[in-house]
DNA sequence: TATTATTTAGTAACCGGTTACATTAATGAT
DNA sequence: ATCATTAATGTAACCGGTTACTAAATAATA
């Protein structure tokens, strides 16, 4: 159907070597002769199948990108700024989403074997995998670079961009010690994963370099989730010796914190101090004032692309050392972190 | 690198075709022959390369998904809609994100049919766009079956799944209205739209349907951005002859508006009533509960993947008319929409 | 002008599968 | 046992590009 390089060379009166050689600009064709090729490319419309061209070089112009969870707006936002970075370099995305699990990633991951895409940029479906063997050959034999982005694998040493939890979530304890707070809750998220452990340690950082002892009923653990954070608020107000803030271990819990604060008549930060891991943007448009800590969610997709671009630079020297980059989460005071006295 | 059908075949003693054959589960193959050609390919972990399949079959298990903007939540949802069913099929999803840029779409349907995919599902970056010849006919001689979603491409007849903005902006109106409403203005998004256009014809036509006449100023021209939803909020309560209630066209508007209210300590739907275009899901966190019109966003993804398969199926006796689903929008009545009578 | 160096263009093999057609093996009928 | 069918496998061309190698054309040098 599609006009292929033959039919071009027949008509330009060539051979298709010479055609590749004017739509790959290279090597050396004669002005004369090129200009020529090139009206006859444009008078058939004709455009190289990039199929046959990826099965002759072996090389495609793709790259796999693999989340958990599209809907999640940190990887809706990695993926962006992959997009924009993978599109200056002429890089196609091939996208997989995984549903948070380990089996389809699996699958997701031979498939872009297969289809011999140049490198993957991915979030693992789980960080909590003890040590599962088969999920680790093929990843380490994938033989394409590999950038994890926001979330590591156990046991494994690949590039990747990740955010230094432990330091966002001491700075946010911090930044309620500095305010006069010594009663401080936290809402942890499950510790079964490298994030939660991290933040629920930025947290007992944070209270030890404060010269604050950790109360054990102060620490509750949630799952992440909007609910978890609401129920483990509501018990947290039925504490006899009620802490004076909660520090939030991330989005989704923030919220549930906010709307069991708020049914029962609380404010923030006159009743209960806030300070909440990951930004959320729809807060402002209520005119909630919550101190966060933000992940720079665009830029960890950009950089983890730029190392994937870095890869592939290097690829004949093979081997170099894995790069792993850790960015600082920044703290966003808003005034919810403050210690209000009451008369 | 990786393991080639001839090394397999050389292996197993016998000829590529056959373990083509077996690959393909096809044909006729003699049991013993093909569990012996299967434990040689597991041994060898050999997989089929899969652009060598595309180039020789002509055909790929890729299709495009074109989005204006990966972190519109809409079509955030699209794709999750139409990666799982694309999942069940087995077919690959090779994302652009064109950044709401009519240049880079068609940058975008050139590379993918570069790539020999078999289908595009598409939210084109503009639907604004007066006849644009050269768009169309990109569009057009694409030579690969498409489907549009949620946005339509004028003066084109592609398949498409489309909300009916209309019915549901005239069903929010409605209620308003049913509710006794009388004087009810209405924030519009931008007319060179046809979502724009259509949810604002909505709102005319539930208010004749209604018997209320129209009046001028009740009418305030946004541009679906949250800024416009606020000024224009602030404008409308400067009039002398306030309204009781306000229907605002998409959800960043909305959130505009309740931003404005909420700083003037204007209660919904006591001081003001309010029915929104799109649902916003960390409203109910927040216990606003504001009426909305909802999209079936998840849903029209998965109908758009179910109409490019079926495009798929009846390739063969082409040209079959186009297919167009108008779903209609649900209204989810919250109880902002009530009509307080103060005294 | 003859000879050599340098451009420019062509030939054909190759990438790794698929598949039409040819060939051989197995089965059945006479 | 012989021939006709059918089943199973092999051969080789093809998909549409790229590229190493070769050949022809042109320019440079003696």
């Amino acid at each position: 159907m599609a006009v292929t390089i033959r039919q071009v060379a027949k008509r330009a009166g060539v051979s298709c070597a010479t055609i590749s050689r004017v739509i790959n600009n290279s090597d050396t064709v004669k002005p004369k002769t090129r200009d020529h090729v090139i009206k006859i490319i444009k008078e058939m419309g004709y455009a190289p199948n990039e199929v046959a061209r990826s099965l002759s070089k072996n090389e495609t112009k793709t790259i796999g990108v693999v989340v958990p969870d599209i809907n999640n707006p940190f990887f809706g936002d990695v993926i962006k700024g992959v997009s924009m970075l993978a599109d200056e370099h002429n890089l196609n995305i091939l996208l997989c989403d995984t549903n948070e699990d380990t089996e389809k990633e699996k699958n997701s991951l031979r498939m872009l074997k297969d289809h011999r895409i140049r490198g993957i940029i991915i979030g693992p479906a789980s960080d909590n995998n003890e040590f599962n063997g088969e999920y680790l050959s093929i990843l380490e034999n994938l033989g394409i670079p590999i950038v994890l982005v926001g979330r590591d694998v156990k046991y494994s040493n690949f590039d990747g961009v990740f955010i230094d939890n432990v330091q966002g979530a001491s700075d946010g304890v911090t930044a309620l010690i500095q305010n006069g707070h010594k009663k401080i809750a936290v809402i942890a998220g499950s510790t079964d994963s490298k994030p939660g452990r991290d933040r629920l340690g930025g947290y007992m950082k944070a209270m030890a370099m404060g010269g604050l002892t950790v109360r054990e009923d102060y620490i509750l653990h949630g799952n992440f989730k909007l609910e978890s954070g609401y129920e483990l608020t509501c018990q947290l107000l039925e504490i006899e010796d009620r802490p004076t803030a909660i520090f939030t271990c991330n989005n989704m819990m923030t919220l549930g914190c906010i709307k069991a604060l708020s049914e029962q008549g609380l404010k923030i930060p006159e009743d209960m101090a806030l300070v909440g891991f990951d930004e959320i943007e729809l807060l402002e448009i209520f005119n909630m004032q919550i101190t966060v800590i933000a992940r720079p969610t665009f830029e960890m997709g950009r950089i983890a692309m730029e190392m994937l671009l870095e890869r592939f630079d290097k690829r004949e020297n093979q081997g170099s050392a894995t790069k792993r980059i850790t960015l600082n989460a920044e703290l966003k005071c808003k005034g919810s972190e403050r210690f209000v006295h009451r008369d």
